[in-house]
This record gives C-alpha cells, structure tokens and sequence, in this order.
DNA sequence: TGTACATCAGTGAACGCGCGTTCACTGATGTAC
DNA sequence: TGTACATCAGTGAACGCGCGTTCACTGATGTAC
C-alpha cells in the first residue's frame, strides 16, 4: 500500500498533479487513472479526497487561479515601475511558454463547451481578474506618466493578453525553433509604442 | 427513409455542419449523433461518407480553412489599401465573434493535446497559413509606405492576430454586455498607433 | 417504352471499448482506558 | 507502557453509461437490353 497522508495534503497534492496533467492533455483528455497514477495511488483512492472528476478540476483551477495572480503581483512588486513590471510579466509568461504550462494554454483548455458550466464560470473568473490586474498596472502607468492617459485601460489590457495568446499557438506550430524571446522583444517594442508616452 | 444524395454533396453537407458543431460543442463535445441528426440522417449513415470521426474533423478542418483564407483575402481584394484591409479583416473578425463562429476559438478546439496528431498538424498549419498572408499585408503596408519598414512583419502579424484572441475570450466571459465592436475600434488605434508611420 | 439488374445511400440493432464511479474490504494510525 | 477500538486512507474488482463503429438488410435510383 502506498504511504498514507491526510486528506488535506493529499488533495493538495492532487490537485497540483491535476494542473500539471491538464496543461499536458487538456481537460478532455485528463483522466483520473492517469492522474492517480502520477502521485503513486489507485483510481479510487482518489475519490477518498474527491467528490469525482469535476471537483478535481475546480480544485486544479483553483491552484492555477493563485499561480496567475502571484505572477502578476510578484512581477508588480519587483519591478520599478509599472512599465517594467509588464515587460517583466510578459517575459515570465514567455519562460511559462518554454515550460509547456503557458497561461492561456491552459485557460482554453479549461473553458471547453463541453465543460461544465460552473467550471466555464470559474475560468472567465480567473480571466477577468488577471486581466483586471493587468488593467491595474496600466492605471498605475497612467498615474505615473509612462502611459498616455487617453488610452482605455481595459484595451490595453487586452491587448497586452493579446501579445502572449499567439506565442503560444506559434510555439505549437513551430516548436524549438520559434525563438520566443526574440519574438517577445520584438512584440513588447510594438506594445510600448502603442501605449507609450513618446 | 431520409432524401438520398450522391455521395460528394452529402459529404460536403455533412463536412459544413460539422463544422457548425464545432464551433458549439468543440472538437470533444462534438460527436457522431448529433451531426447525424443536424443532416437529418442516423450515426450509422454517416460512414458511408467518412471513414470515422476522425476523417469527419479533417474535412471540417477543410472547410474550415477556406473560409478563414478567403476572409483574408476579401478584405485584401475589397479594401483600397493594406492598412485599410486589415481594419477590414479585424472587424470580420469581431462579427464572427458576435455569431459565435470566431476563428481562434475554433482553431483552439482543433487543437487540443487530445486530438490526433496529424489533425492537430493541420490545425496548426492553417494558422501558419494566416499569418504568412497577414504577414503579407504587413508587407505591402510597408512597401505603400503605410507601416513603418523597421517592423518585423511577423511580429505586426501575431499582434493583429491578437487583437482577436483577448476579445473571445472576453466575449465569452461578459457575453451581450461586451461591446465588440467598441473594443475592436479601441484596439485598432493601438495597433496602428504600433505600427503605423506617424 | 418496359423490364431486370446492379449500385449504393440510408436504417436500426448490436457490439465493444474507455472511463468515471461504487463498494466491500484491508490494514495502518492515532486515541481511550 | 500496553492493549482494544475507532477512524480513515488505500485497494481491486465490478458496474454502467456514452459513444464510435460494424453489419446484414432495405429500398430507391440509374443503366443495360
């Protein structure tokens, strides 16, 4: 028998296995004996920690939720200013790229017609407030007079998602030999001149 | 017994609502009976046209593919110039979005980890295929002396092809209180603010 | 023009696989006395 | 400190549903003579 643990750490640790396992196989792909397989238990241990498949999944976006959000406040808190700050998020999204756990990646994964509709509801949650975040920063940009004041911050915002999303589907498509920090540099010039006071 | 068609048109109709399903339910929730039904035929009918679900998503794709490269090229063949035919393209793009058949939503339920790789290699060739032709009005943009010349047309490609994605997404999550056509006009002053030579 | 035949699209019953889920049982861990 | 008992995480067999797929059969359409 496989080492015991509580159920509050093992549904931790399951949950993270779930995340891992999703941003690899999607959310119609994932399975729960592969799942089990991948913290050492049986299919039905894992229904010890959880109500069936769906709450794994909300338990799974819910670790994905907190990741996203400290990405965006570990790179508010580090950076220098709020310019700096997205130019350091976009290039940590870049590195989650490379990695294969890249954020909307994952999003779309999640946020299939064929899910059902209360985890629908919790992935446009958590898109709506990375983006609210990201807004946020732009405020922030505004405030500090990096950012032209007469741009919506909402359309800023979007578009700064907008720079990661086909990153993504390139790297797919092209694998290694997509270059994505160069493309990253390159795309960010084309943002900053966007939104920039100059 | 429902009306006969000769092999090719029932293909072809079948390939269309397909198609139509997969904008809905995405290539998972997609399965043989409802197409059967949408076509008015039972499941078994439809494999005396495709080989299994599988050649069924190929023609989709097929279809799928033409549509999106002759919206690039409408605009291109409908608008007086490279700048203006991108706006043009980009607000297509936002009233596919509001009939629900948005192109990277359905090139993000094609290609889902799931799916079987040579399905997901077309996917991922049509979206290179989109790109190479946005790429090419970059070009002509730049040669017309509208988009700055100092821009790699690829970068300018993936940003436009972003300016899409984020709305989606959006879409989803705000539904009717999204104004897509507002955002969509936001968003294209920033691109064109990004690459534009002024 | 009429008849016989071949072709082929459509039907419905049945099969089988994958996979989520259930359940009776086991044995380890912690607690009461 | 040692023993008895309750709790609870892990096991493996089995169930059942959904769904893609097969197959023998039907009947319409078109062609040969």
């Amino acid at each position: 028998m496989t080492q015991r643990m509580n159920t509050e750490a093992r549904r931790e640790q399951i949950a993270c296995a779930a995340l891992g396992l999703l941003a690899e196989r999607g959310s119609e792909g994932f399975n729960i004996a592969e799942l089990a397989e991948s913290v050492g238990l049986v299919p039905s241990a894992v229904y010890r920690h959880f109500e069936g498949r769906e709450d794994v999944l909300g338990a799974a976006l819910d670790v994905f939720r907190d990741r996203v959000y400290a990405l965006v406040d570990a790179a508010r808190n580090e950076a220098e200013n709020p310019l700096m700050a997205l130019e350091l998020l976009l290039t940590r999204h870049a590195k989650l790229i490379e990695s294969g756990g890249a954020v909307p990646h994952i999003m779309a994964s999640m946020d299939v017609p064929g899910g059902r509709a209360d985890r629908r509801a919790k992935t446009q949650g958590i898109f709506r407030g990375y983006v609210a975040r990201v807004e946020g920063l732009v405020r922030d940009g505004q405030d500090s007079g990096q950012i032209r004041s007469d741009i919506d911050p909402t359309s800023a915002a979007l578009l700064f998602a907008g720079l990661i999303q086909p990153a993504v589907q390139l790297r797919h498509a092209e694998g290694e030999r997509f270059d994505i920090t160069a493309h990253v540099a390159r795309v960010w010039e084309l943002f900053r001149r966007a939104v920039g006071r100059d």
